[in-house]
DNA sequence: GTCGTAGAAGCAACCGGTTGCAAAACAAAA
DNA sequence: TTTTGTTTTGCAACCGGTTGCTTCTACGAC
């Protein structure tokens, strides 16, 4: 199409040097039959031209690229994003480049990304799960063509690829526990989706500590709803009418929190002198509300690293490896919506 | 590689259906002068084999990509990450794919990623230049190779590409208006590096809106700063410790706002009754701080979406089309820290 | 019966690299 | 000087598509 100046391809160099393209091909691969004074020609007039190697010609040639496929229900907001930057670093570490997919948690959407992502060549594929993924089956064209996979955070039990997940089971445990240590007795939970492995993680998580500690386990307590900051409220509002209002909430994730903050504000309700406050997932928003908020920290950049690492991995073996299930341990960031000692 | 199962090409559907590969390709293409007999038993054929077309082949043939380079100087934080989903939700729109780059806002990886989304023959390239980017030498090679360039957010006086902007100018005017009518008479503004077209904008704003209501206008009210958080917190520091400190802040943007606040309440000053605070930017976080941040809202999707729409009409004109500035309008979002009204 | 023509399909070159194998170049050994 | 051996280089096919131009077929017109 650019009718004008295009860049230079080793035929050029090949020409201006009278010599084959092949010769071109390997003394810029620096391959070891090639003498240095060949080696050195092509270089300097490389360099003068300003060659670039194509990199679509040399994916074609050699049947796969220098791009990891990257899809995630969106890039924005804090864990996502900052998951997704440590998969680019990662990923520009080992000479990757990364190529970006949202699927709006859509399930459809998230079918449609896989198959550009195949069709683009990618060498693997990094997936956090949309929530509405209902099946395995959307992979079944990845697994076919052996392109290596790996979950990240979102997965879906019975579907055995690598995967690095954060241990919610024991962050909403340790969680818990700090809050009947705090002298909580009738904590809510403000649960996520359980379609979601992780909800339903962090879910038994805290029913789990609960248990071990012999304190109420009411399921009114309980609310299934969705996570972002409207979630929160309505289940806030609704727990403050109950007959027996909790004196803790441990909401599944920060929003949530923050919208319960919000209703507690209103109503004139002190946190955490009356009620004990916590969330999960360490949003970059939790340090700065009023009373800063506890939370689980999801250690999203290692995330981020961990998977690009499990990709590699299993690009370097030439039989696809036994797949790895990576498992980060979460730490619990106190702050002053759960503390009462200070 | 892969030695087991590849995906078929269209040589497997020919030599399938014993034609020749050049009527396959225009059967998919839906060529008019393929018969609707073979159209439809090359369409037939290729579902049933679940045929994906090479889109690196395609691209090598066609000369160019459906890739889009994105370089932003981190794709964590709300504002970048915003603006990187309005990017990829357009260029899917439109059929293209997007791959990012993060430039930690240095220079020099700021170069190298350049030249590697020129290697991955990317069929343009949106930037949102580091900081510390010194001139526009580092974007000869994209001019050379004609390769469409929108540059977003932040850009370089002098260097006459496409870009889309928000009118920093008129924000920080307004919003330095605003705090004036809620009464301030001496406001500081924590201002960013000068080398930032951007920053420079929000501070002639600002000095400019003092000057057409013959506020004071004081040099020393007036600091140079990291704008990130701790920026903000060594600022204001330095505000109280001034023989006649400012009675509103207006910070260039959120973080340092956010920075400023912290040393407020340490030093059990109120906001707004004994102080104004605005920033800019509209992060997440501000709506969320106590009391929360009168911002001016940039409009991040929107600015992705211009980007990509600007880049996209580049790529349909066949001469480089003269370059286009897109300035948007910010918003000015007043919320309690300004607002002495309420 | 021959010619013209439109429609459908195929040949072959090309995009820009990589790579197995053959060939050329040069040096050392016989 | 011929033979053998070692480097160095080149030929040509391939990756999986696209596309200009040619060829083949069939059908109606003269």
């Amino acid at each position: 199409m650019a009718a004008a100046s295009k860049s230079p391809s080793i035929y050029d160099l090949a020409e201006k040097l009278k010599i084959s393209v092949s010769t071109v091909s390997r003394a810029l691969q620096n391959h070891p039959k090639i003498s240095q004074v060949t080696k050195r020609r092509v270089l300097e007039l490389a360099r003068q031209l300003n060659y670039q190697p194509n990199q679509m010609a040399k994916a074609l040639s050699q049947g796969h690229s220098k791009l990891i496929g990257v899809l995630v229900p969106h890039i924005d907001g804090f864990f996502f994003g900052t998951i997704v930057r440590g998969i680019e670093t990662a990923a520009h570490q080992a000479g990757y480049h990364v190529l970006i997919c949202q699927s709006y948690e859509d399930a459809t959407l998230q079918q449609e990304a896989l198959t550009m992502l195949l069709q683009a060549q990618v060498a693997g594929i990094l997936v956090s799960l949309a929530i509405s993924t209902p099946d395995a089956s959307a992979f079944a064209p990845v697994l076919e063509r052996h392109v290596p996979l790996v979950l990240f955070d979102r997965f879906i039990s019975g579907f055995d690829v690598s995967s690095v997940v954060i241990d919610d089971y024991q962050g909403a445990y340790d969680m818990t526990t700090h809050l009947l240590a705090q002298g909580a007795r009738r904590i809510a939970h403000l649960a996520g989706p359980q379609s979601m492995g992780i909800f339903r993680e962090r879910l038994r998580g805290f029913q789990a500590a609960l248990h071990s500690h012999n304190a109420v386990s009411d399921p009114a307590l309980i609310l299934f709803d969705s996570l972002y900051i409207e979630g929160g409220i309505r289940g806030m509002t609704a727990l403050l009418q109950l007959p027996q209002p909790p004196d803790a909430v441990f909401a599944a994730n920060d929003f949530a929190a923050i919208g319960a903050l919000q209703v507690l504000k209103e109503k004139n309700l002190r946190v955490p002198e009356d009620l004990l406050l916590a969330g999960f997932g360490d949003e970059l928003t939790s340090a700065y509300v009023e009373p800063p908020l506890s939370t689980v920290n999801q250690l999203n950049l290692k995330m981020g690293e961990a998977a690009v690492q499990l990709l590699l991995n299993a690009l370097n073996k030439t039989h696809g490896p036994a797949p790895h299930r990576f498992v980060l341990k979460p730490e619990l960031i106190v702050r002053r919506s759960s503390n009462r000692q200070n």
